[in-house]
DNA sequence: TCCCTCGTTGCAAACTGTTCTCATTACGCT
DNA sequence: AGCGTAATGAGAACAGTTTGCAACGAGGGA
């Protein structure tokens, strides 16, 4: 039994919040934004990605985008508030899709295995507040990050 | 009319903590060792310079030690807790002197010019304990990097 | 639907900040 | 003063990221 098919007006979906703010910029949708913006939902918040990690997860499913791509599409979606960019020191960058359940969490970060957990705290947030308005700064973004041994890289 | 000369015995000074640590690790004071942990010394705490611009002004005062000593000598002065390394995104990481009046100061960046304003917030240093305990992980360093847009730079 | 324009891509080369290699120098112990 | 070995200087190597440019293709107009 076969399937009716939906007909091609209905194919007309609305075009993404992605889609419409690339659009109402003079910027266009192409397949490789998409398996960025795609791969990261998917895989849902919470997981902090490298440029090169985003590169060998798609490559590994089969889509194949240049790094130089990824690393553009990763400025570009930051830029657009899509997703976060933390600066860990060590191994480069990562990048996170910004949650809007959570959206001012901080990181905890093992420095030996790399395993990175996620907290908020209202004290942090006005802490950075305070202190930009202390100085007259306009603040953009705070972030604490708490570097630490995890349970299983603390016993050596 | 010529000075006394003073006794060659008085030359004898006590060493420095920096030298007498280094000493009881086998390692060596050095010329390039002193001038860099002098810099810093010289030009006090707040400030926050990266390893090329020790090495410029260093030159530019007639010294000169290779970039390459410099990063050996800043990594060592952090290891000997003389020093405080910071990890800001923009332009390579930023060594200051570890203040012991203001050991858990956090950071205050305008993103445009660079401008850095430090603060002391205790609620941010119990967030970061808080977080590792409750993740079980063990404590190493925490930092509060705030990015902001400075009075000068804010208003275009 | 075909076209044209101009934003985007892939690739390699360039760049930036940092570490490493190795021959040479020199600290500090006796 | 002589010795063993840590440290230095110079440049190559390195990792992460950006950029230049020719080819490509998204998508609005005819
Ligand atoms: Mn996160
Ligand atoms: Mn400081
Ligand atoms: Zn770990
Ligand atoms: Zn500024």
């Amino acid at each position: 039994m076969k399937l009716k098919l939906i007909s091609p007006a209905s194919y007309r979906t609305h075009p993404s919040p992605f889609e419409s703010d690339l659009r109402s910029d003079g910027k266009r949708m192409t397949p490789q934004r998409k398996k960025v913006l795609s791969l990261f939902e998917e895989i849902g918040s919470g997981i902090h990605l490298s440029a090169e990690e985003v590169h060998s997860k798609l490559t590994i499913s089969g889509e194949k985008v240049s790094l130089a791509t990824i690393y553009r599409t990763l400025r570009l979606l930051v830029k657009m508030t899509f997703l976060n960019e933390l600066d860990l020191s060590e191994g480069g960058n990562r990048f996170e899709l910004l949650s809007h359940d959570h959206p001012d969490h901080h990181h905890l970060i093992c420095i030996r295995c790399g395993r990175t957990e996620e907290f908020e705290n209202n004290n942090v947030i006005n802490a950075g507040k305070a202190a930009a308005k202390n100085f007259g700064f306009k603040l953009l973004e705070s972030s604490l990050n708490v570097r630490a041994l995890c349970p299983k890289c603390s016993n050596k």
